[in-house]
DNA sequence: ATTTAAAACGCAACATTGTTGCAATTATTT
DNA sequence: AAATAATTGCAACAATGTTGCGTTTTAAAT
């Protein structure tokens, strides 16, 4: 069963280029990239198509500082109630290409006087690949 | 002496007031705040400021998914030369506000494959003030 | 103190990024 | 097949950020 259909929405010829577009790419990517990918597009739809996806839990935001902002595909825990990553993003200063990367476990923070609930790590340095 | 002169730039009237605006807040603002602050101002002006101020080890982003960006000042070890920061960003999700954290060890990370220079986290929760 | 040179400012014009309303189209349900 | 609801595409707009250039301000040199 088809991504879309499983969290509920239409799956649509333009859904699945831009989902597409996703899948070709191991690492985060810009609405440019995708408009350069996608044949024939409306930049219109694919700003709500991009709302669509990160409310669905399809996609999330990925923001480094002074970089273009990214999208990466969620895992399959993330839906309309929320999204949930057990992963960091790593931004590689060789290929400069900003993974979503798994861990086994995310580092927890002590915060004298804060409840911290949530936290969210990203990480620079040499990927894998490069290496 | 002044910060500005510190930092080897020009201490303008406007800079003093943009830097005023900063030393108001204990927590992040986005331009927006700035824009609201200051009396009489020049947009284009303010967004040269605020470039040059990053590239002056003044101020750094904070950047928060589905969140305006937001600055805020850095410590004093930022410098033209780079950032240095030892501390995390925590959004309240009582009073909302985005705070820089100072932590005495930040948390480290170890990813197989991966080199890992830097580290940045972005935590949220509830701050001292709403707890 | 005056002159000089560099840096910063302010304006206009433009580029990029993101949003809203609405009518036409497409997908699902009856 | 018709009715219904979701999605699309267009136009128009709003928000955010940039560039060029002449004028003003600042700091340095005389
Ligand atoms: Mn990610
Ligand atoms: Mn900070
Ligand atoms: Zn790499
Ligand atoms: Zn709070």
């Amino acid at each position: 069963m088809d991504l879309l259909t499983q969290k509920n929405i239409r799956a649509t010829t333009f859904r699945k280029e831009v989902l597409a577009v996703f899948l070709e790419h191991d690492y985060a990517i810009s609405i440019n990239t995708i408009e350069k990918s996608i044949g024939k597009h409306d930049r219109i739809t694919l700003y709500r198509t991009i709302k669509t996806f990160i409310e669905k839990g399809i996609l999330h935001e990925v923001l480094i500082p002074n970089e273009e902002k990214k999208l990466a595909m969620c895992q399959s825990e993330c839906s309309s109630d929320g999204h949930q990553h057990d992963h960091i993003h790593f931004k590689c200063e060789a290929c400069e290409e900003v993974y979503c990367k798994e861990v086994d476990r995310v580092p927890q923070l002590q915060l004298e006087g804060f409840k911290v609930k949530s936290i969210e790590i990203n990480a620079s340095g040499i990927c894998e690949k490069c290496g």
